[in-house]
RNA sequence: GGAGAGGUGGCCGAGUGGUUGAAGGCGCACGCCUGGAAAGUGUGUAUACGGUAAUCCCGUAUCGAGGGUUCGAAUCCCUCUCUCUCCGCCA
């Protein structure tokens, strides 16, 4: 969330910025609750002085063996006051609070201004799509047979948007993961780490899908409110709540292979066909913990991180600048990672890293110390997926397929599948 | 699931109703001492919010979380939560 400082401060810029996103902040209530809550909270704070400066007497002249009963009457004309203050102004700072969870992060300084994808830049274009001489298939086609991919069987037991994978698929799906993670903990420096994948509300809170997108989640029964993870950011950048770390243990650098689980409320229509979008899927997530002097230059890194994995596995893709339409709610500035799919003849999403800034600090109150003794301050949180594996999976398929339906393998996987190189089709 | 014991500052650890935001220790910061260092020694050392523009000053809140009792709660009562030990079950 916003630090409510600049929006006293700078409340006319803010709310322009705001808007820039497309987000209409409401100005005159903001500004009549911070009214009403400053001055109860003044009058409130008077009372509760009072109150103790008064006790405080009541101890000292017991303990000198006088009569406290006239003392005690007269501190109980405070009490009904004081309630009903402490009533009211807790109620007003649990409204302000609830509106200014609402609030989107403020876009960094270059991120292009638009309504929607339609603004966004594209920064740089690397690898070419290959020509074939045939009419590329799309990965549904491709891991029809024998079941390689099966989407049938998935819809009979869960439904759309679900699959089964079988033999040398599943086996391929699997080496990606290896790949990436071995890829990020030994030539990009992250510490692996295995998390939940159920989470609490306050968690979800910490990152910012909720309270404003709980119906994007999955929620389990039970009494503990738990909701499974739409992305391992949740629990891999929680790990940071409430806690102070040393300057010098910064930045921590984390990757984390999930399985990620979003209801796609509101997607009816979009992606129905194929592993595009999927309710269960699974993503290798790079996350950063840094100094805020260190965040631009470590989003920039992040998504070189991610970029890697493209260029190892030989897949076409572009960098796009997300405009201010187009970010998620809690990021500051995102690059979106595109990879070409020759089945769909179009560039998609792959990956997504962002920078929050402090938003995300601010929030679950990550903080750090510059220095021994140092007053903490909020860290700055980056994130970004290095990457999706059923979208590198559809890659793969696409971009490696040739005239017979066999798929050649990347030369960086095929050590991941015991030296594989070419997936060819089960024939019954 | 059953029984028991506990959650106090960056860490350890006192504290069962009254100037306790909290003894003492460790750690840390600064000073003294020293040729320099160690040892020794002195002082300081939570966070958030508000009054203010303010790192000073003043006030309020915070001893796992939330309620309650009371003039007054770290201390008493209730609920929840987490940790540990034993039993049961289980991968």
């Amino acid at each position: 969330m916003l630090d409510i400082r600049i929006l006293r401060q700078d409340l006319d810029s803010t709310v322009t910025a705001l808007a820039r996103r497309g987000f209409a902040f409401e100005r005159e209530r903001f500004l009549d609750l911070e009214a009403r809550r400053k001055a109860l909270q003044v009058r409130t704070q008077d009372l509760q002085n009072e109150r103790n400066t008064r006790s405080r007497t009541i101890g000292q002249a017991k303990a000198r063996g006088e009569d406290i009963e006239p003392l005690k009457a007269a501190v109980g004309e405070l009490g009904a006051e004081l309630k009903q203050c402490e009533q009211e102004l807790q109620e007003l700072q649990t409204e302000l609070e609830d509106l200014l969870l609402q609030v989107p992060n403020l876009p960094d300084s270059g991120v292009p201004e638009g309504a929607d994808e339609s603004a966004n830049v594209e920064v740089r274009r690397v690898g070419e799509p290959q020509p074939t001489s045939f009419e590329p298939r799309d990965h549904v086609d491709l891991g029809n047979p024998g079941g390689w991919l099966d989407f049938e069987a998935a819809a009979r037991m869960s439904g759309s948007r679900f699959v089964v994978m079988r033999g040398e698929m599943a086996r391929l799906h699997r080496a990606l993961i290896q790949f990436m993670l071995d890829l990020h903990t030994r030539e990009h420096g992250y510490q692996e780490v295995y998390v939940p994948y159920l989470v609490n509300a306050n968690a979800l809170l910490g990152t910012g899908q909720l309270p404003k997108f709980d119906a994007d989640l999955f929620s389990v029964h039970g009494e503990q409110g738990f909701r499974l993870i739409p992305t391992a950011e949740v629990p891999v950048t929680n790990l940071m709540a409430q806690q102070i770390v040393d300057g010098t243990d910064l930045p921590l650098k984390m990757v984390a292979h999930t399985p990620c689980f979003r209801s796609e409320a509101g997607s009816y229509g979009r992606d129905v066909r194929g592993l595009i979008r999927q309710h269960q899927f699974e993503k290798v997530e790079l996350v950063q913990i840094v100094r805020p002097q260190d965040s631009s230059a470590a989003l920039e890194a992040l998504l070189v991180d991610a970029e890697a994995v493209l260029q190892a596995l030989d897949l076409p893709y572009r960098v796009m600048l997300l405009s201010t339409g187009d970010m998620g709610f809690a990021a500051a500035r995102t690059y979106d990672i595109e990879v070409w799919l020759p089945g769909q003849q179009a560039y998609r999403e792959i990956s997504s890293c962002s920078s929050f800034g402090d938003f995300q600090a601010r929030r679950m109150q990550a903080r750090y110390r510059s220095e021994a003794g140092a007053k903490p301050e909020l860290v700055h949180t980056l994130n970004g997926s290095g990457l999706a594996v059923g979208r590198t999976l559809v890659a793969v398929l696409e971009n490696g397929q040739q005239a017979d339906g066999s798929i050649v393998i990347p030369e960086r996987l095929r050590p991941y599948l015991g030296g594989t190189e070419r997936l060819v089709p089960p024939s019954k």
